[in-house]
RNA sequence: GGCGAGGUAGCUCAGGUGGUUAGAGCGCAUGAUUCAUAAUCAUGAGGUCGGGAGUUCAAGUCUCCCUCUCGCUACCA
């Protein structure tokens, strides 16, 4: 592997989806370790740019229009607002933070669609897909609603049923009907478009598995996984309209499919951003690193590599430093379970606090597995570390030197041993968070950082100013000038991750400096300048805040636990409908693990008059072997279908409990194998 | 079931190509100290490195089996 000196740096960060605000998953896992290594970049004088932007189109944001009844463009100009705003208020310093609802992006997407498509490297493809024709439209799969052929959820859409989180195909549902109209569809036939990524496959291996051995384990363990199972042509485009339209003949009605425009997105915005934009993309000395979380790793490793690629004049991604999840408080960050910290939200309630927050997700972030956030941690990180340990060191170091020189740096006189060691130091340190950050351990990194002031807090109680005072204040000259060295180099050191405090020290020390090459410096502060009287750089953080932050969660927990609403009836049916169904009493005689299933159990079953091989889907909750001896219900006239090879001859009648829990539907001990259940 | 990532001190995590008494931060204990937001500094206690077997002079680090967590995937009549 050769080692290409570069000459920028091309940052993009994950776009976010419009459909919702930010939320603390979102920092941890992009937002925060993109933002910290741009502004170090910056600091170092590098030729870098952050990009990012509202990723605005796709099924489920017409989905939320429709629902509150307003347009698509009113959902995303929403949430677009809302988090440009909270990403600015919290101090996410992109070069450009855009959307691809604008019309640089859909001229962009569809040149580069025109383009693979004139090099045909598409596949066309008829399929058939269900069609509304009150409304005239094809559905997509989230427009279709339906009986889930698994657990009877009459509120099933044509991708996944909420109530059994099985993922479905539109054509599985029973009894289809389109959200839209109301009707019932038909299948009609649509021409698509694929991107055949099977045939980069072999590419694909030799870019990734060999040239990028230096990607993280988990990226590069979940690409090889993709790989190794084999890529298939995946569609482009979609029925929809809302979205960019497909820029060839006949493709009325057609959009591209929301994850080939969205990465896209990254070089529309930078085209908005700099008429130089085809330097950042098109130049081989640019290296592009791309910002994401796990989920978006087969995006950006394999999908979006394979369109540059196949468009040819672009530059691929030189690292992909994606991260996993956070979770908050043990459990998984959901949206539609309300389950977040939203970012908005923080900056009301914690006003000014930015730092502590970007200090505590970067301290704990996801890097190598999922983490978990909790407002305890939060605490005692704010008021242990940013309080104690780098807060209180500054404010030593200026109430002492006001306490003794009148709030002007003092001169150096004599350095000892020590004096010199500890100066040398700095630059120790500060070259390890280079070595973190070049490398993407931003958690390394922000605590090799604060190193720096356990430094500090090491020196003066080695020192001890406070009584050589006494006898030598000479000496407490340089004891204090010192102190005061290692403050500015803070304020260098501390600058990418901690923005909006070292701002606020550089106000306390009356110093300019930003650049990253002075650190090490001995003499950031010259003799005799005054520095302003100490302020608090970081308050406490009591118990009934935070008190106040678990109460918001528990309201939270609680809604979630009231009981479901129960699923709609069904329609009704008739006796004769209800008649044509043959249910039966039965015993199970022998039940076993189907092999290589996770869920599967075949059973033996007695109905009196023969007995039948049923599969049922139930091995999560009962073990084989308690089953032999179990009466229960069976739908005995269920046509057969044929189940991991094993004809299954009708249905075990089964509850299901809304966590998704599985129990039989027990006839009483004297009911007789074989009688009619009625 | 298949694939991938994880399971290391109370908590959150480090531990290239196997090699002296397994590390850090926080928490805890003891001591020092008072300039400082009861902050700081020092010392210490705490781990059979998920379990088992194997390779090796030597394994947290390699191989196999098992187990738990997370993700993708198959499967659920």
């Amino acid at each position: 592997m050769t080692v290409k000196a570069y000459k920028r740096t091309l940052v993009t960060s994950a776009l976010p989806y419009a459909n919702g605000p930010l939320h603390l998953g979102h920092l941890a896992g992009v937002y925060v370790p993109s933002d910290i290594y741009v502004r170090y970049l910056r600091q170092r004088d590098r030729d870098v740019i952050s990009i990012c932007g509202s990723d605005e189109h796709g099924v489920p944001i017409t989905l939320k229009a429709r629902k509150e009844g307003i347009s698509p463009q009113e959902v995303v100009d929403r949430y677009h607002a809302i988090n440009k705003k909270a990403f600015e208020d919290f101090g996410i310093s992109f070069d450009i933070y855009s959307r691809t609802s604008n019309q640089v992006h859909h001229e962009t997407a569809s040149e580069i669609f025109k383009t693979l498509y004139d090099k045909g490297v598409f596949i066309e493809k008829t399929s058939e897909q269900y069609y509304d024709e009150e409304a005239a439209t094809f559905l997509a799969d989230r427009y279709i609603t339906g009986t889930c052929p698994h657990c009877g959820n009459p509120c099933a859409y044509g991708d996944q049923c909420e109530q059994c989180g099985t993922s479905l195909s539109p054509t599985d549902l029973v009894n289809p009907v389109s959200t839209i109209s109301g009707s019932k569809p038909i299948l009609k036939e649509t021409k698509h478009w694929y991107l055949p990524l099977d045939k980069y496959e072999p590419w694909l291996k030799e870019w990734i598995l060999e040239e990028h051995k230096e990607w993280k384990p988990n990226v590069y363990g979940q690409c090889k996984s993709w790989l190794d199972q084999g890529l298939h042509p995946r569609a482009v485009s979609r029925d929809l309209d809302w979205g960019i339209p497909v820029p060839i003949e006949g493709a009325d009605g057609k959009v591209l499919y929301v994850w080939f425009d969205a990465p896209i997105g990254y070089i529309s915005a930078t085209k908005e951003l700099t008429p130089d934009w085809e330097k950042y993309w098109k130049d081989e000395e640019t290296r592009m690193i791309h910002f994401i979380g796990k989920d978006n790793i087969v995006f950006h490793c394999i999908v979006f590599p394979t369109i540059l690629k196949a468009e040819g004049s672009y530059i691929l991604p030189e690292n992909v430093p994606a991260n996993e999840f956070l979770n908050l408080e043990n459990d998984k960050i959901s949206t539609s379970r309300n389950w977040a910290v939203w970012l908005h939200e923080y900056l009301e309630d914690f006003p000014g606090k930015q730092d502590v927050l970007r200090y505590v997700l970067c301290a704990n972030a996801p890097e190598s597995k999922d983490n978990d956030f909790t407002w305890k941690d939060f605490q005692n990180r704010n008021n242990n570390e940013l309080v104690a340990v780098l807060g209180n060191f500054i404010n030593r170091a200026l109430v002492l030197t006001h306490k003794y020189f009148e709030g002007k740096v003092p001169e150096i006189t004599t350095l000892t041993e020590q004096d010199k060691a500890t100066l040398a130091e700095i630059l120790t340190i500060a070259q390890g968070v280079e070595e973190s950050l070049e490398h993407f351990r931003f958690r390394e990194a922000i605590k090799r950082g604060m190193d720096l002031a356990r430094l500090g807090n090491k020196y003066l109680a080695d020192t001890e100013p406070w009584k050589v005072i006494k006898t030598d204040p000479d000496r407490v000259k340089t004891i204090l000038n010192i102190s005061l060295q290692i403050s500015a180099n803070l304020t260098l050191l501390l600058d990418p991750f901690l923005p909006y405090s070292m701002e606020k020290l550089r106000g306390f020390l009356r110093f300019e400096g930003t650049s990253w090459d002075l650190i090490g410096s001995e003499s950031l502060l010259a003799p005799g300048h005054s520095i302003e009287k100490a302020s608090l750089l970081f308050e406490k953080i009591e118990d009934e805040q935070i008190q106040l932050q678990l109460d918001k969660l528990n309201r939270t927990k609680e809604e979630n636990e009231e009981p479901v609403v129960a699923s709609p009836q069904k329609e009704e049916i008739t006796f004769d409908d209800f008649t044509r169904m043959d249910l039966r009493t039965g015993t199970i005689l022998e039940a076993e693990k189907v092999p290589k299933t996770k869920k599967l159990i075949k059973m033996l079953v007695d109905l009196g008059f023969e007995k039948r091989t049923i599969v049922s889907g139930i091995a999560e909750y009962y073990e084989p072997d308690v089953l032999p001896g179990k009466k229960v219900s069976v739908l005995a006239n269920l046509a057969p279908r044929k189940i991991k090879g094993i004809e299954s001859q009708g249905m075990i009648l089964l509850s299901e409990n809304p966590d998704g829990s599985l129990h039989f539907v027990e006839p009483s001990e004297s009911a007789v194998n074989g009688s009619e259940i009625n």
